[in-house]
DNA sequence: CGGGGAATTGAGGCTTCTCAAGCTTAGTGG
DNA sequence: CCACTAAGCTTGAGAAGCCTCAATTCCCCG
């Protein structure tokens, strides 16, 4: 498993940041450094402990992490997602209180990201910044108003959106690392249920799930904010829509 | 209604800013002119559609305003609250497909804010957006791992801290002029049950909710990550916790 | 005093959870 | 080469939380 990450480079993060902003040659130089400082992780073994020593800003160059809430019943609950070409910055903490956590959820590749002296990678920084803030908004209207039906279409297509832009996505597929427990600790759902939804999934023909691969059927066009689509009415109970 | 908000002035903005960082004299002005350009909104009528022309960043004066996700088929998810203090930038939007609109949840006072020309605001400025992360962070966790009596007790105490940092809160309660449907709408609940769950809280001695005052008891030390506390044992299952 | 939005209440149903077992697959060591 | 293990995936049965659909009551306001 490691040996393949041992021949992981730049060049999946390289992709993204120049999708999100042009980079002079001398700015990828600099990313290519950066990505000879790597750090490999375990996967769900090792984990960053965000709250205390910020390391400074990170790259991702391989592998999934997450920012992870622990509840002191056991329960936990994943924030945010972290893949290739992701740039994470601890907020400056105000609060010593930080209470989140950076784990790796599968083997990951990790470099510091390098210092934005020109406009290039600043621009690039921001508009990840941007996209954290919308990902974090998609994921507060998924768990507030989504079945679970609705949620695990939801978050494939954003994880392919996302992987796509890195590079990381075939035609209409890609490589899911996560058991459907860590699924379910990232769409409030337990495993059990997230399990028979994929299988009421696989059986409309929405999904493929093969070996460690996803294929999403059909996925005409991305409403984005308005759900539905691809959906059987069976799960999608008709709220009455209270237009105020 | 509107008659208390003409009374309105920068007093709880500035409060809230001051608490955040250390505003020169020049800066205290600077707010209190920004101040006198102030807008009023009406409650749940007037709304700002964010996601075209982003008239810079916002400052709120008086009430409480909310970035929402409308579904097509009716419903919606509050995403965030601005409450007084609280500052508001349109993400440099990269997709025009913005998708978050901001609405005044009820009678508002809103102004332009005013620039970060100098330290203090500056400071002001990123301890409020670092704020605002964390409490969107809180939000993920909120829906994604709690019952309703839970998610409930945790934005309640949310709200009576934010308010407080504004000055907008009594000693342990505070005004709290949204609809049960609006509370259902950020809490990614029906009204019903809402309303429910606030008469056991209510039967529990938890909460006083009489004529749009909360009040929230002991909420001895807030275990901020940790949930639980003051939550019955009943609406709090005992999720096999899974450590892994 | 009438009107209307908000809060309550009741009954029934469906999504999702809990608890437990089996089953599969991949990795390990004899 | 094959028990042996551990982790993940499936499946079943029953329970519970939360939702839907109406009514009905309450309360503020003109």
């Amino acid at each position: 498993m490691l040996t393949t990450l041992l021949s992981a480079t730049d060049a999946h993060a390289l992709r993204r940041l120049r999708a999100l902003a042009a980079l002079s040659e001398e700015e990828r130089r600099a990313v290519s450094m950066a990505a000879e400082q790597s750090q490999h992780l375990r996967g769900s073994r090792d984990l960053i402990r965000a709250g205390q020593r910020t390391t400074g800003p990170l790259l991702v160059l391989a592998g999934w992490l997450g920012r992870v809430r622990l509840f002191s019943d056991g329960r936990r609950q994943i924030l945010s997602f972290l893949v290739p070409g992701d740039v994470f910055q601890e907020p400056r903490t105000l609060e010593p209180v930080a209470s989140s956590t950076v784990t790796a959820l599968c083997d990951s590749v990790i470099c510091p990201a390098p210092a934005a002296e020109d406009a290039g990678l600043r621009d690039a920084y921001a508009a990840s910044a941007a996209m954290d803030e919308a990902y974090l908004l998609r994921q507060i209207a998924r768990l507030g108003r989504m079945s679970a039906y609705e949620r695990i279409h939801d978050w494939l297509s954003e994880m392919y959106e996302r992987l796509s832009l890195a590079g990381c996505a075939g035609q209409d597929s890609f490589t899911m690392p996560l058991t459907q427990e860590t699924l379910a600790d990232a769409l409030g759902l337990t495993s059990v249920h997230v399990n028979r939804t994929l299988q009421a999934m696989r059986r409309d023909g929405v999904l493929e799930w093969r070996g460690g691969t996803v294929r999403l059927k059909r996925a005409a066009g991305k409403p984005e904010a308005s759900s539905s689509a691809a959906v059987p009415a069976r799960v999608l109970p008709s709220r009455t829509a209270a237009a105020r």
